[in-house]
DNA sequence: ATTATATATCAAGATATATTAATATATGCT
DNA sequence: AGCATATATTAATATATCTTGATATATAAT
């Protein structure tokens, strides 16, 4: 119940599924780059990285100074479907555009 | 987007989640049974009911003084899906004690 | 060591959602 | 009509969540 809550609450709103849908979209990418590509502060992009990451669908890897977030492999058949019917919905994402100033 | 969200935040609440899989479980019932075996004031299980079936999970049949929920017939496989997911969590749900004081 | 970059966390205020109590509406009985 | 039952809605309060700005931590470069 626990975990099927914050599932759920992790897609219950508007910046996450976004973000989802950005990182579902485009593979691994990193904090900054998000960052950048959405035009909002680092907290609130980091905050909603931990809460879909803590609901299971995101995975980190840390490498050098760069955190690089992408879908949780492997997913199981919930989560998928959730992704699944969130790519139905066409939101408009922004394109991916760098933001780490060194690389 | 808008519709997604609904359906999300729906299931988002744990009060919900048991009114929900009580429903699934026992299928047609009245608003003064659900009242009386989840022993919780009647304005509160009509919001709740309300969301639900704004959400698209639940209608609503009117006859006589009563109003009687039910699972939405047919439901797309999305929804399908999350009563399944509830079904697993197995939750603690009363047992359906009629509520009615005139039938 | 110092400085810059990258990310995470915390505290405060803003916003949304849930609960309760009170009130409104509707049906059916006498 | 008048009363009881059933359900919905509203207003007030309580609780949870989101956003922002500030601060903390960690890595890498000079």
């Amino acid at each position: 119940m626990e975990v099927f809550l914050k599932t759920v609450g992790a897609i219950n709103d508007e910046t996450r599924l976004k973000i989802l849908n950005f990182i579902d979209s485009n593979g691994e990418v990193c904090v900054c780059d998000i960052e950048n590509s959405f035009e909002m502060i680092q907290s609130r992009i980091s905050r909603h990285l931990k809460i879909l990451k803590d609901a299971g669908f995101l995975k980190v890897d840390r490498r050098g100074r760069w955190a690089y977030y992408s879908i949780r492999e492997p997913l199981d058949k919930f989560r998928k479907e959730i992704l699944q019917e969130i790519s139905f919905l066409q939101m408009q994402i922004p394109k991916l555009s760098k933001g780490c100033k060194i690389e």
